[in-house]
DNA sequence: CCCTTCATATATAGGCCCGATATATCGTTC
DNA sequence: GAACGATATATCGGGCCTATATATGAAGGG
């Protein structure tokens, strides 16, 4: 699934700008599960209006640029629609924290800790983040944002629980260098 | 974390070939939470080979072509350590199967139960695949296995409890066309 | 009161990476 | 015997991310 559908998506909660796009997949409600950046927002938008499955109005600003706001059309709609139809890419998940932690074995106990500190701290972030429902969520945000949590939860608990497991095989510290 | 990083890792296991290293990123240990792929993994044993961080010593065979296979070079793993040392990326994850759940109320209810259902099919795969233990597990793959298990049991609990809550609200099933 | 930082807003260039394809052969299954 | 999958390397096209450029107002710290 293309930027350019992700889009059409984004545009299903009404008209936004590309900056607007930009931060449903950077802060909103689209951040926990997708990622998209200006370098292909931008380009989409553009072939988008060129299809005509979104429309473009630019809204002159005094001293700065010109806000274009995108629409999405009858044909943007159907072909979301259609998009959702096909078979979906199966979930991925990328953790470079877990390629670290192949190698624990090799890594100073101090770092391991580390990585894992960092690795709680952020996904409590996350949990808290995810915690209080927005007001105007739709059922299918809320239904993503209570499927985070459980996720991230059994997470932390599984960390918390085994990190003494990497720990224990990380190199000694080394008391002289 | 660049896919060249990632070859030096794989090689750390012991000598292999890209043939090798690309299986270990689609079925072995690394298919749980990276990816990577001949495109990548063939242009990056080349530039490491240039860098000299992993030595190629080519195996001829008849009827085939040579198979290359590489080996970590002590500069390598160096490389390798200095690359843990620096910041990770966070944990990535992607879901179109979340992103079209957003739309459920958009979606016949028989689509939306489809795509449950497969979603659970996939990960009760994926479970069964991590369940047992490979004997030349090393460690940090055991816990990287069991991590995943955690996940991968929550989210099939809360899919199972939950996914009423989205069914319900996807559009009612049309009599006709 | 000034300076830095952050937010608003669009856009592109460079480089990395995935997916598809090409080539060649053998073993297994239908 | 035909079709398919595994073994094995390699490249091309297109898509995407990161960083950067440009411009300005608001807010906060010193």
């Amino acid at each position: 699934m293309q930027v350019t559908t992700l889009c059409l998506g984004a545009l299903v909660f009404g008209e936004a700008t590309g900056y607007e796009i930009n931060k449903m997949f950077e802060d909103g409600p689209f951040s926990h599960f997708l990622d998209a950046s200006y370098g292909s927002i931008y380009p989409a938008l553009t072939r988008l209006t060129d299809e005509g499955l979104v429309t473009c109005k630019a809204e002159p600003q005094e001293k700065r640029p010109d806000k274009k706001v995108y629409s999405l059309t009858e044909k943007g709609r159907r072909s979301l629609g259609e998009a959702l139809q096909q078979t979906l890419a199966p979930d991925k998940f990328r953790s470079e924290f877990l390629f670290a932690v192949l190698f624990a074995h090799l890594l100073p106990r101090s770092r391991v800790r580390t990585l894992v500190d960092q690795r709680l701290a952020a996904m409590k972030e996350k949990v808290e983040q995810m915690t209080d429902p927005d007001e105007d969520d739709t059922p299918g945000m809320d239904f993503a944002r209570q499927y985070g949590l459980a996720v991230y939860t059994a997470s932390i608990d599984f960390l918390e629980n085994n990190r003494h497991l990497i720990e224990e095989i990380a190199t000694e510290e080394e008391v002289h260098v």
